[in-house]
DNA sequence: CAATAAACATACCAACTAGTATTTTTTTAT
DNA sequence: ATAAAAAAATACTAGTTGGTATGTTTATTG
C-alpha cells in the first residue's frame, strides 16, 4: 500500500499542472494519465471520475499550498500592513509555482467552474472564504494596535484586496508579462498606506 | 443580401450569450447552431470555423458594447472619482446584460483564452488597452483640474481600478452573488477620496 | 418569371471525450 | 516461494467534437 499512493500523487500532481497552464475542461483525462505515463486503467482505479479526482486535487494539492501561500503568512501578523502587501507581492512576484500567463489557479477554476460545476465549488469557497477570514483578522488586529484607522472597514478592506490580487492575474495573462504585477503592487502599497 | 445578414447576426447573439454564460470551449458550434434554430450549413456558410466566428462575435458585439459601457462613460469627465465609480458601479450593478453567477464576458474569456489561443487575444487585448487609456486620461485630467493629487500615478490607478473590477466580478462569481460588488463598490468609494 | 447564385439543410467523417469490461502484471502477506 | 489481492494495462463503447461534401431551398436580378 506504498507504491499506490506513490502513482495516485502523481496523477494528482499531473493533474494539477496541466488543469493550471490549460483549464480544466481543456485537460482530458486521456492528457493526463499520458503525461504520468499511465494508462486509463490506473487512473480509474484510484478515482471514481474525473470529477472526483478534480476534487482530490483541490484537497490534496491546491488547497494545503493556497493555505501556506495565503493564510499562513498573515497569522502572528506584526505590522498588518507590510504583511498584506508582502503576502500579495510573494504570490504575485516570488512563489515558484505561478506564472503570469497561466493567472492564479485559483482564480482560474472559480471563473471556468462557479457557473456550472457543483461539488467542486464548495471547496473553492471554502478555501476562499478561509483568505477573506485571515485577512479581516489581519486588519482588525491592525485597528487593535493603533497601526491602522479605527474606521477602516476590515471586510471591505480584504474584499479590496482579494479583487485586486485576482484582476492583478488577469493583466498579467493577458499581457503574458509580471509587469502589470508591479504597476499593481505600487498602487497597493498607496492604498495600504491610507487605511 | 438582407436576410443573410439577420441570421449571421442571430448566430453571434447567441453565440455571445452561450459562451458568456459557459465559456468558450464548453459551447459547441452544435450548441449555437441549436440555439440558432438553425443547422451547420447555415454556420458555415457565414464562417469559416469556430475561432473566426468568435473573432467576429467579439468585434461586432462584445466589444462595441464594451467601448460603450467602459470607456464612453470617460470620456468629457467632470468629476473624475465620481465618473470613475459610476462606471464601475453600473457594470457591476446596473447593466441589464451582466449576471454576477457569469462574471464579466471580458474576464471571463482572458481568463480561458490567454493562455491558448492567439487570434481572439489580440482583440481581447485591444479592448483592454483602450479601457486602460480611457482611465488613464480621465485621471490625469483629474490631475489638471485639480480634482485630484498631483502626486497620483495614473497609470497605477487605471491598473488597481480595472483589477479590482475584475476580482469583484470573481467574488460574486464563487458567491453567485453581487454583494461582494457592493462590499468592494464601498471600499472602492474610500480608495477614490485618497487619490 | 425564369435563371442563377446565394443561403441554408442533411448526411456524413475522423478525432476525441469520459467511462467500462476484461485481462495482465505487480505487490504484499503468508 | 506462492497464493491472494491489489494495481495497472489493454481493448472497447457510446456520445460528442469541429469540420466537410453534397444536397435542397430561398431570394434576388435580368
Amino acid at each position: 500500500m506504498k507504491k499506490a499512493e506513490e502513482t495516485k500523487q502523481i496523477i494528482l500532481d499531473k493533474a494539477y499542472e496541466l488543469i493550471y497552464s490549460n483549464g480544466y475542461n481543456a485537460t482530458s483525462i486521456d492528457d493526463i494519465i499520458h503525461a504520468s505515463r499511465l494508462t486509463k486503467g490506473a487512473f480509474y482505479y484510484h478515482f471514481k471520475n474525473k470529477e472526483e479526482m478534480a476534487l482530490a486535487m483541490l484537497n490534496d494539492v491546491l488547497i494545503p499550498y493556497l493555505q501556506e501561500t495565503m493564510v499562513q503568512p498573515l497569522n502572528n501578523t506584526v505590522s498588518p500592513a507590510d504583511d498584506l502587501y508582502g503576502m500579495v507581492s510573494y504570490l504575485l512576484l516570488d512563489d515558484p509555482y505561478f506564472e503570469p500567463a497561466f493567472g492564479c489557479p485559483l482564480g482560474n477554476l472559480i471563473q471556468e467552474l462557479a457557473p456550472t460545476n457543483g461539488s467542486l465549488n464548495s471547496a473553492l469557497l471554502t478555501i476562499t472564504n478561509e483568505w477573506e477570514e485571515a485577512i479581516v483578522k489581519c486588519v482588525n488586529h491592525g485597528k487593535k494596535t493603533g497601526l491602522l484607522k479605527a474606521e477602516t472597514k476590515a471586510k471591505q478592506v480584504a474584499t479590496m484586496i482579494m479583487s485586486g490580487y485576482w484582476g492583478a492575474r488577469l493583466l498579467g495573462k493577458i499581457h503574458a508579462s509580471n509587469a502589470p504585477y508591479k504597476v499593481y503592487l505600487k498602487e497597493l502599497k498607496q492604498y495600504l498606506q491610507s487605511i
